[in-house]
DNA sequence: CATGAATGAGATTTCATTCAT
DNA sequence: GATGAATGAAATCTCATTCAT
């Protein structure tokens, strides 16, 4: 019966939230716990109470950021039926992402870049994406097998659909005029269905 | 450019060149002048002489990176003859570099991400992939005129050939053995001249 | 003493019994109000609620140290019965006590660096010592009084009983393998008995 | 022909000596880096310039105290001639350096204390009695070999030697005015001499 | 040209203490 | 009585930059 249970978690989230908005806006190594805490409207101890320390509070944020996405392409892709309505789900969600908030690719990038210095993030980036392949991969081969798509290396098709994915982000958060992101979804899909039939 | 250009060109580009590995180790944000001053073998105060600040240093790095890849990207392609053959020769070059130093694209990615805070980084990223997908488009558009590729959009294929490069060599460095470079060249060229050639 | 004596002296035991334990182990300036309710197995509100605050509460530690060691020393030297026994009975009761708990002397030593800085703690410190050499002096007096020590001066003698009691014990805490405790004691009887004694 | 080389050593020794002086004053762990920095009238910075951490910092204050005392207590054993004069000589260096500089104690009590947290300062206490008693169970056996002490265990006495000098410094650093140090002084020599002689 | 000592602002982190529940 | 969330002051440490020599 003890009293603010439930505060906890909710503070937390609230926290994570913040930081997330902060490290869009300013970038991962430009960030103090002061802008956090300012950005979350508590104490700067608060924080620390909330998590270990810096990189353990970044890493709660990465982790949310990879869960959502993961749960946005799952639901996606669960929805569609054969399996190039599959191949597009996966698509369609990571493009989707992007388009109504940009800051995730830019959180995201950010990410990378730090994983040079950080062990766990860089195997947290090399799961994330080794998950994705292997369900892009899951989908093609059962294409295959259905008959949908021709004969080929599931794997690798699987490693060119998220990289032509990624490629496009990237080069979007950095010239958002550079040109529309409707049309480079549309292209991802008719480059990847049309190399897969035929 | 920067400021006392030509009082001693050789020691700035040792000073740039130990910037480049520093960055590689440990991080853009995660480097001290010190670490630089020990890497290139000179005191610290020498490199504030060479350098206004460290950002201006970090920005010759910077250029001196995208000068480097924008040569081999032009050799390469200026010996190529048909358009398809220059393609290739976009795509090897890319690919070549980053497999002859992994580095070159661990520091890329750490550019990408400072660019949120600042401004003539992203500037300076933007107008990158620009020049890129300008040289594919025109190298693209004149395969239509040609008759070596198929009606289509040139600009838009040109953006998907360079996020194609881009999300492969990304995947890669996060993870080498996921798959083999040489093979996602080869599907890079596979899928592009294929979706071109109809 | 301190306020709210009465409450529950059973948890204001349990709390100091717990700082003991927590000062043996990692020294009084390193331990942190966590440390102690951990220990405890209570919150961190409830030790501020028996103590106003940590220097208070570190102070009735001492105080029950002091306690204990008085009691324990007055036990043995009213059970002996010639001086040269009641002499014997001091060096014993604390030669046991560090024997039979390192910890004692590893907490006390602890205290004694703090009275640099805490005034009452200086004091507490000083007033211990007095009082054992003024029963240490009685003794002896009463020895020399009633033939079993040659004539001397009482005081001085008490100063080095106790000097030589801490010096030992002081050199054992810091290698317990550098000599053995008990025979520390005898000599500790064997020089004084044997100065006194002539 | 670089400038201000040489400054180095000096600077650091004037932060050793200030830090000495501040821990005498105020205690080991209530000291803050600032204290320092004022108190060597440099900035924060310098210190940590020239020693890594405050720990490294104290560990060079403690190295520098044992060097004095054993470079004073190695003059002085030197010069003595005969084995009696030898262990006299150990007594005075030590009582001569509390008398002249009473903060030398204090400090070192504070080391004592510090030593639970800190295995480095643990050693290095050990050691330096091992030191000590070493010395003085040369010098003893030494003496029992030439026939100017009787047949006795030399470590033991050697162990009981230290411990009272100890004693006695321990007892009058939390009050001068308990005894004077003179006399404890010759105290010392007349119990140790005394029992060694017969 | 070159050095490296020095600065000082600012970052992270710790923690005793308070207080609403 | 008891809890643990919250605070905020203060501590350690880092580091780009300056500058006397």
């Amino acid at each position: 019966m003890s009293p603010k249970v439930g505060v906890a978690p909710k503070r937390r989230a609230e926290i994570i939230e913040a930081t997330f908005f902060c490290i869009a806006l300013k970038g991962y190594s430009n960030i103090t716990m002061q802008d956090i805490a300012d950005s979350a409207g508590v104490s700067k101890g608060v924080i620390h109470y909330y998590f270990r320390n810096k990189e353990e509070l970044f890493l709660s944020v990465f982790e949310k950021l990879v869960r959502d996405l993961d749960g946005h392409i799952a639901r996606k892709v669960e929805r569609a039926k054969t399996p190039p309505e599959k191949v597009c789900a996966i698509i369609g969600a990571v493009f989707e992402k992007i388009r109504e908030n940009k800051k995730f690719q830019v959180v995201l990038v950010d990410f990378w870049a730090q994983s040079t210095k950080n062990p766990r993030l860089m195997a947290a980036n090399a799961s994330q994406y080794a998950r994705y392949r292997h369900l892009a991969k899951k989908i093609i081969a059962e294409g295959i097998r259905d008959g949908y798509f021709k004969e080929c290396d599931p794997a690798r098709v699987a490693s060119a659909l998220i990289g032509l994915i990624e490629g496009f982000t990237i080069q979007w958060i950095f010239d958002e005029k550079a040109f529309d992101l409707v049309r480079a979804q549309k292209m991802t899909e008719e480059i990847i269905i049309g190399f897969l039939k035929e």
